[in-house]
RNA sequence: GUCCCCGUAGCUCAGUGGAUAGAGCGCGGGACUUCUAAUCCCGGCGUCGCAGGUUCAAAUCCUGCCGGGGACACCA
């Protein structure tokens, strides 16, 4: 496909340069139309370069489609259509080659060099590591892993990051929640439950398990010393448990780094004197302002307050500094919707250090209503209710809650139909998907046990409408891939692999492939193995298995 | 009040400045002595929130307005 797109776009290119308007060359764009009816390829190069050549787009559309049709080699037809528009038909032999591609270039079909082995980091989830991840959080994991695999497998270097928060006040919560759980575990009356204290009672667990590490606990009084000790104990107990989770959900992070590590590092003090050093900094009402305003930020932010302590920014910002520093050409951060205030500081932060502020990506992963037979099922995190990105693997199962997340655009807010997710029917599109998976294995499976003549499949007899429809939604992928990565939206993939699916069902429906003359056999095999080494790629893009039975 | 995201079919949502705006669900009809019917086929005029603007061309870009959600601490 790709190599027809260039072929006409480079006869374009000549075509133009002929008539003396090479300057024109960037306008010879050809695109993969969104829906049928207008040919395999096509362009609106005469509609954009009719201005500049004095003539109607209309005329220029059919000299060029004469001139096209027989000096493409690839091209069946070419077309003037509608105000202007060039369509093409692709020679159906020539779009079965893809099927040989395929073979050839196992896994790598669809890789691309677009990234240019820029290397990407790309931080999500990052929970508070005190209390079990929520659905949302699940969401982000979805999305980051994905989109690192598709960025992989663009071209790109992409590493995942968890970034640990286990240095500020909540660890300090936790603790003093722990602590009342120690008491009340140890049948101490601890009266009416203090304001601001988590009262979840996911805690117990995390106390219980201080208590089996430290027999010998006996501290009466709180304090900060202890609810700090008591904290951190729960952040990595609770980190560890997230770890789990997420490597259940198939999402595992090249790096963790932990706040409490870059505060030992002194990377905040360090990141102060470095604005300070380069004149964005102010001190006002005892406190130390970030002059981010100037850099185009809505106001300027405190560094240091009046106090001597740093806000949360300061060692967010070292730490952002440090991704750069690490040697990242692209930083990209995966936040809930509650975070998107932060963009601007953050980007003022980047450029004041002097690196490019349009290389910090920040996706906003939007909010996920749970909803089961159009009522939403409420979640509430307030009385320590939860509902846990666990507990939605259990109910669902991975496969779907990965593809549910995935199938939606990120900064929109979704709604996850649980019924829909749990059915295990062609109603549920990532059970659809896997169906044409396991039919593929199946027939497979009865081919190989056959007996048969040795032959080479020929291209020319998988000319079948149904079998053409299956062989171009092949020759789409590696475009959807590359769009994908460029476009940081791998709710791309959902879709295409639907598409792909209802073509390969279709065809499979239509049109018998073991009993037939052994060519055509032979031929409609390698299509079978094709369509299931796409289906594979890609699902393997979205984390989702492959079943070879269903 | 300022800023950000969203507004597309009954519902949930795709949609890359291009043509007659698509998919899934739901609903109705049809197709199984055949490789998995967990499937397939047929059925869609919807003020793309509204109004302007830019463009040969706008759901898409710009401006304003309306509606929904969120963010706007010397909290984290």
């Amino acid at each position: 496909m790709d190599d027809a797109r260039s072929a006409i776009r480079d006869s374009i290119a000549q075509w133009l340069e002929d008539k003396g308007h090479g300057g024109l060359a960037a306008e010879a764009s050809v695109d993969i139309p969104t829906e049928g009816g207008h040919g395999d390829l096509t362009s609106s190069v005469c509609l954009r370069a009719a201005k500049s050549l004095k003539t109607a787009p209309q005329a220029l559309a059919r000299e060029l489609a004469e001139f096209l049709g027989s000096h493409v080699p690839m091209v069946a037809a070419a077309e003037a259509a509608g105000p202007g528009f060039l369509n093409f038909t692709l020679q159906t032999p020539w779009l079965a080659q893809v099927v040989n591609d395929i073979r050839v270039q196992g896994p790598a079909y669809g890789r691309s060099d677009t990234g240019q082995g820029q290397r990407v980091l790309i931080e999500f989830v990052s929970a508070n590591p005190t209390g079990p991840l929520v659905i949302v959080s699940g969401r982000a994991a979805a999305v980051g892993d994905s989109l690192a695999r598709i960025m992989n497998a663009s071209g790109y270097r992409a590493d995942r990051e968890f970034y640990v928060n286990n240095a500020g006040n909540q660890v300090m919560k936790l603790g003093q929640a722990m602590f009342l759980r120690i008491l009340e575990l140890r049948g101490q009356a601890i009266g009416d439950w203090p304001e601001g204290v988590y009262p979840g009672e996911y805690v117990v667990d995390v106390a219980r398990q201080y208590l089996q590490a430290h027999p010998e606990f006996a501290a009466e009084a709180g304090g900060e010393a202890l609810f700090w000790e008591l904290g951190q104990f729960g952040a990595e107990s609770f980190r560890k448990v997230h770890e789990a989770v997420l490597a259940a959900f198939g999402v595992t992070f090249e790096h963790w780094t932990y706040e409490k590590d870059l505060r030992d590092q002194q990377a905040p003090e360090q990141v102060v004197a470095r604005l300070e050093a380069l004149g964005f900094v102010r001190e006002a009402d005892g406190a130390k302002w970030f002059l981010s305003e100037q850099l185009g930020d809505d106001k300027d932010r405190v560094l240091v307050k009046s106090d001597g302590a740093y806000t949360y920014f300061v060692p967010d910002a070292a730490y952002h500094a440090q991704k750069f520093e690490r040697g990242y050409d692209w930083v990209i951060d995966l936040l809930g919707p509650d975070h998107h205030g932060y963009i601007g500081r953050m980007r003022a932060l980047v450029t004041a250090l002097g690196f490019p502020a349009d290389h910090l990506e920040i996706m906003i992963i939007q909010l996920v209503r749970l909803v089961r037979d159009g009522q939403v099922v409420r979640m509430s995190k307030r009385g320590g209710q939860f509902v846990t990105l666990e507990q939605l693997i259990d109910e669902v199962g991975v496969d779907p809650a990965r593809f549910f997340f995935l199938e939606r655009a990120p900064n929109t807010p979704m709604d996850f139909d649980l019924g829909l997710a749990e059915l295990k029917s062609s109603d549920n599109p990532v059970f659809y998907i896997q169906y044409a998976t396991a039919r593929i294995h199946s027939v497979l499976r009865q081919w190989r046990e056959g007996v048969h003549a040795d032959l080479v499949w020929e291209p020319a007899l998988l000319s079948q409408p149904l079998e053409r429809r299956v062989l171009f939604a092949l020759a789409r992928y590696p475009d959807i891939v590359r769009r994908a990565a460029m476009d940081r939206a791998p709710q791309y993939l959902p879709k295409y692999l639907t598409e792909l699916a209802q073509a390969f069902h279709a065809f499979y429906r239509q049109h018998r492939i073991l009993d037939e003359a052994p060519a055509i056999t032979m031929a409609r095999i390698a299509l079978c193995e094709a369509t299931l080494s796409v289906l594979s790629l890609g699902l393997g893009l979205l984390g989702i298995s492959v079943p070879e039975q269903m």
